[in-house]
DNA sequence: ATGTAGGCCTGGAAGC
DNA sequence: TGCTTCCAGGCCTACA
């Protein structure tokens, strides 16, 4: 579900609740997500300072005090909800429990934070902070979209010989760490390339254009999750999804947003996922 | 090694 | 209205 934006659009929103307190209780409402919680997961978490929140990929970082780290992981549907705190000029009381709330984090300031997730793809686990980036869920991560590590000659390298359409190889999270179906789709329609393409016969002009562009969809997504952020506080205390403006994504049907092209979104299948994007403006 | 389908779960929307 | 089918922004595993 959410992706880099999102992800990071919830650790900025979780921060000022987190960051610098003290976890009073941990109710954990069932053995698992996706994977096993690890063992004792609770007490591990009742009583530490929270010192810092971090991000890498879709993952989110809570270092401890105890010198572990809680790794948080929305999956599709994972949402946060922050309840019992001022958030912006507004006061959200603690609601009823609902149904797929499966932990419920309690802060000494007497806010709590409940992860919420329907579909339960997410997960959660813990490990030594200082050996979190041997975690077997963050050890094969390529480099994070927006830090100095990606740029054009790495991807050009990255992408040479690759025989997979250009679609897949940027959702390969391995290449370049935090981009979903939404961004890769939304960045290939801004560079102008066919999805279908293959990534090792894109020219290196074309790959090294890709760079730029890829920061700027994630970073005006950032953004627009910034101020969608003050929206959410304002009317609900629920972080996870924001509504943002899309050019082709699940724009099926409807014209192509390029001045003056008479293009027409389409949507097609690749790896069994959805690709939308404009047959004339994408070669 | 590289590329692609299948599966995990539930809920909401669309179709009949 | 109610039932059925399809679809979903992730990611791991198994197989070609």
């Amino acid at each position: 579900m959410p992706e880099l934006p999102e992800v990071e659009t919830v650790r900025r929103g979780l921060e000022p609740v987190l960051t610098g307190h003290v976890i009073t209780e941990a109710l954990v409402n069932r053995p698992n997500l996706r994977w096993p919680f690890p063992e004792r997961m609770a007490e591990r978490l009742t009583g530490q300072r929270i010192l810092a929140l971090r991000r890498r990929s879709k993952y989110i970082l809570a270092d401890l005090d105890s010198g572990e780290s809680l790794l948080i992981h929305l999956g599709m549907s994972g949402r946060m909800l922050v309840s019992g705190a001022m958030l912006g000029e507004f006061h959200h009381d603690h609601p009823a429990p609902a149904k797929h709330d499966h932990v419920v984090l309690t802060m000494d300031s007497g806010a709590r934070v409940t992860f919420n997730d329907a579909r339960r793809f997410g997960s959660m686990d813990l490990m030594p902070t200082d050996h979190a980036a041997e975690h077997p869920l963050l050890a094969g991560l390529g480099p994070e979209p927006l830090g100095n590590a990606f740029h054009e000659a790495y991807l050009i390298g990255r992408l040479k010989g690759r025989n997979t359409p250009i679609k897949a190889a940027l959702l390969d999270q391995r290449v370049v760490a935090g981009l979903g179906n939404i961004y890769v789709c939304e960045a290939l329609f801004r560079a102008g390339i066919d999805p279908t393409r293959k990534a090792g016969a894109l020219s290196a002009e074309t790959v090294a254009s890709l760079v730029p562009i890829i920061r700027q969809v994630l970073g005006e997504a950032i953004e627009a999750g910034g101020s969608s952020l003050r929206d959410y506080r304002q009317a609900d205390g629920e972080l996870g999804y924001f509504q943002h403006t899309f050019r082709v994504y699940d724009r099926e049907g409807q014209p192509c947003v390029t001045p003056g092209c008479p293009g027409i979104v389409g949507r097609i299948v690749q790896s069994g996922r959805s690709t939308f994007h404009c047959p004339i403006c994408q070669r």
